[in-house]
DNA sequence: TAGCAGTATGTCATATTAGACATACGCCAC
DNA sequence: GTGGCGTATGTCTAATATGACATACTGCTA
């Protein structure tokens, strides 16, 4: 929702809210989650094709099997910090980072 | 710290921890900070050149002027979530974000 | 010099994310 | 079918990031 139709409406007496927001995902929150689902995508490329299994990969960056799920799943509850302290955990290199990113745009 | 070289000093008895890791920060994490020092200064150029001023970016993250100076000083608290979100909320492409991520690479 | 706009830095309570655990699912071999 | 291996999902407490605020620093210009 736009910035000044949201001020109309709020002007006219609605609460433009959460709900809202949820339903009309944000241009810019659906490019984050599209970000998001690529990374997630990237770690699970790569980590099989190093022949790692979810909870080798967990052990290397500390953490436990069932994170590594959800890092892959692109669970709601992981941060973009994790997802790439595991891929540069796999080996990724910023150009291979870069390359998924770019991706994205075309999700 | 190699892996391997770690096991070896551990078979020997040393402890080897938090304070060695501090030291000889890793690899991994050193490629870690470049890419948040990239991201942030990629924040600073594009709010300029769209002549934002913090507090007006803050607006618009529905943030606060101070988070978005540390976000731009790539302050140890700010996590890779909210400088997407900045970079993203500024109107950087994926493309944007991935140039500023292989620089990164070169740092 | 004083005042102002923009930026920097420290702190706090609250919110979000963390690892860990239990447990369930899917698949394949025996 | 039973067991093992890899993965998925839900839920805890602890750790970390959050916005907000106060306040300090930086030009700049009146």
């Amino acid at each position: 929702m736009k910035a000044d139709k949201k001020a109309r409406l709020e002007r006219a007496g609605w609460r433009v809210g959460d709900a809202a927001d949820f339903l009309e995902l944000s241009a810019e929150e659906r490019r984050f989650v599209d970000l998001k689902l690529a990374l997630a995508t990237g770690v699970r490329q790569l980590r099989e094709r190093r022949g790692l299994t979810q909870a080798a990969l967990a052990k290397h960056l500390r953490s436990s099997q069932s994170r590594v799920a959800k890092i892959e799943a692109a669970d709601a509850s992981v941060s973009l910090d994790l997802m790439m302290r595991s891929l540069l955990s796999i080996g990724a290199t910023a150009g291979d980072i870069a390359k998924l990113i770019r991706k994205s745009e075309a999700a």
